[in-house]
DNA sequence: AATGAATGAGTCTTCATTCAT
DNA sequence: AATGAATGAAGACTCATTCAT
């Protein structure tokens, strides 16, 4: 093969440095969110902690929003894939075990970065192209209507999309909470407890027959397995 | 002791200034946090929307988070007289009703000024004193534990403090996005259905009988009744 | 006569306090602008120079261009003064004292502050409100057409509106070009040649009788008095 | 000498390529000024109008100084061209038609591109090299001195320095004028008249004889010729 | 030569807060 | 107490210029 002339790798070795840049000042947006919050965190101090010029800065983001947006953005896609990868596995099973499946992947997801979760979602104002930042959730929602489409016979609810929407909205606000405010809901000893209780709040929403609680001793439960 | 005439209504006058100075400056607060949010609310703008000096802002309240402060407490004192209320009134009927009206007066409560609801839910950062922006929640949490306690026998429930914890912040969780992110779902004809899904949802998790819904026909069900 | 309650000389002294803020940045800003130029006038070191800080001077002006026109207002106000007391003092008398004299007027003019006018002229961009840096010389125009129009049977022109602005563009621009970058014709003892000659030139325009030149002896000249 | 062929032409090639980079470097420093001012006028933009990486363009151009002074350039050798060409034009003829060919030529220069000669005259800071923004004009008035020398006969001018100055400086302002804030006066059915007035005023001021305006009938005059 | 990433001094501007009156 | 003028640290952002590749 001919060797390529000097320009490709030329170009290679820029964009890889400015890719360096980018994920450079990304990282430091999120860092210092976390850190400093939202008000706190200005553009001067992100290229610093980045290790960048300010003028770097700006010839990758035109303005502090654009740069949280980044970070939202690589957040949100994490959450996504976490998500995905829940309702890929659950499809073919039985809905049972897949529901259970869903509130893991909601903790796992508010476990992937706490508490930027918790910047994004408390501080950071949803104007401009900051406005997405509970796309995630509208997703989730909408491929839990998939879900519970797909499980109709089995279940018993009257509008999909209300329901769709009440059950995201619940297990979204349960893992959120306790990942964020209730750490100790999720220690290692309790967290299996935590997730038979709330998946039990959408079986019996969806009326899937569920074991009583006080009968615990009538056999192993959907959720009687800790992580 | 001997009245002193003139002092007196001076001083009653005064105070009474001083308070009506304080409420508009609250007012002013709530009001550019709405239009301008958390970030553009700045203490100039507010001095001069409640047609006050900034002077005498800072003769009142020693900070930006202090007014802030104000009108969180402010909003908390209403959003706290509607929890109350509704527990009163649920306090000796049945718990289908009880939970029914929770539900109502969680939606009520959103409404009282959802976007004020939305800037201090979304913008305000959990700082110093603004750290107790969920303090309602939790407060809310503490009376349904009572409550849940005060019922222990009609439900099933395992763990008092997750089940109450779980209930609030679902509850919560569901009503907010209602209202504040879907308001067609609580439009007049719509919002019966809404309290109902919600009653279910949290009457089936105590594992209170609830008519199934497919067969709606059986008879009236609890929340049949539309406001 | 009752005393005034302390409110008002306290509000005087405070507009006065104002008014000498002001005062100070237009001042400082002309000083910079002779000095440094349009582009290195920079509202920090006005603000310096001024002796008043960065926010006070954001206070009375909202931007570095609403500085310039404070500027560029007040130059011309003490031009169009000049402007009309020319006006004035020509009113009655015979045209050809009254063509010297605004011939006068525009050096008076351009001598008010030289430096300031050159930067004006040259650099200051039109655009927003310093669109009218020209102005004074629109308006000096109008007042032009009116004189000629009060002495139509004297003059031979043919389209006032054309004969105005010809002889506006005119004087400006020769008393302009003189005092700016020919300082040596206005030299004391030459000084009064170049009046006549401008006198001559627009008296010609006119078509009033001007002694020829090159018998100069015939007799004092309109222009032969210096000031 | 051995004439080596193939790096002739490349040196050619690339002599003819850096020309190209500079004429579009220039050609964008041009429009850019039009479009966006002198003081918006950024390198980085000029270069990505004309194509060209901003290292390439300080390959070329030390500052942007220079480049704006390599405008006035290019603009300066048009317009000293047109006038070169009026007067080698007006060299033989008589006077009253020499007089009305230069002013028709400080239209024509006022009109190679009346944008950009409006920007140099009114944003350009007349520093280092750009000091010479007016060059055109006083080497016009050099060439109008020895065209008045050469005519000394037939018109009566007292100093001939001071009346070419004058001259030079009336007609520049007055086209200048016109063609920038007073198009309507150029307007072709007007612009006849306008030249006439100019030439008319020149003509006037030498004192050589022109017909009196209010007897046009006399016959046709100087300026009866529209283009 | 060309490229374009990187630089950082410097610009305009805002805003919480102080303090003389 | 009230007023509002004044403060200045700090923030967002620009741009002429340099330099490694």
């Amino acid at each position: 093969m001919v060797r390529r002339p000097r320009t490709n790798p030329r170009k290679i070795a820029s964009q890889e440095r400015s890719r360096a840049t980018v994920d450079a000042l990304v990282e430091a947006t999120a860092r210092i969110l976390i850190k400093e919050g939202y008000d706190r965190a200005s553009t001067n101090k992100i290229a610093a902690v980045a290790g960048v010029s300010i003028g770097s800065l700006y010839q990758y983001f035109p303005s502090k929003e654009a740069l949280v947006a980044a970070v939202v953005e690589r957040h949100s896609q994490q959450l996504s894939q976490v998500a995905r990868d829940a309702f890929l596995k659950a499809a073919g099973g039985p809905i049972a075990v897949g529901v259970q499946e869903f509130v893991r992947a909601a903790i796992e997801g508010h476990r992937v970065d706490p508490r930027l979760h918790r910047v994004l979602s408390e501080e950071v104002p949803r104007t401009g192209r900051l406005e997405n930042v509970e796309a995630v959730v509208r997703n989730a929602g909408i491929m839990l209507r998939s879900y519970l489409e797909a499980h109709r016979s089995e279940i018993d609810i009257a509008d999909l999309d209300l329901g769709a929407f009440i059950l995201v909205t619940t297990v979204e606000a349960l893992t959120h909470a306790a990942v964020l405010y209730r750490p100790e809901i999720l220690a290692d000893e309790k967290a299996g407890q935590f997730v038979d209780e709330v998946t039990g709040l959408v079986l019996q929403y969806l009326r899937i027959p569920t074991p009583r609680r006080r009968t615990m001793s009538a056999g192993p439960g959907v959720g009687s397995t800790t992580r």
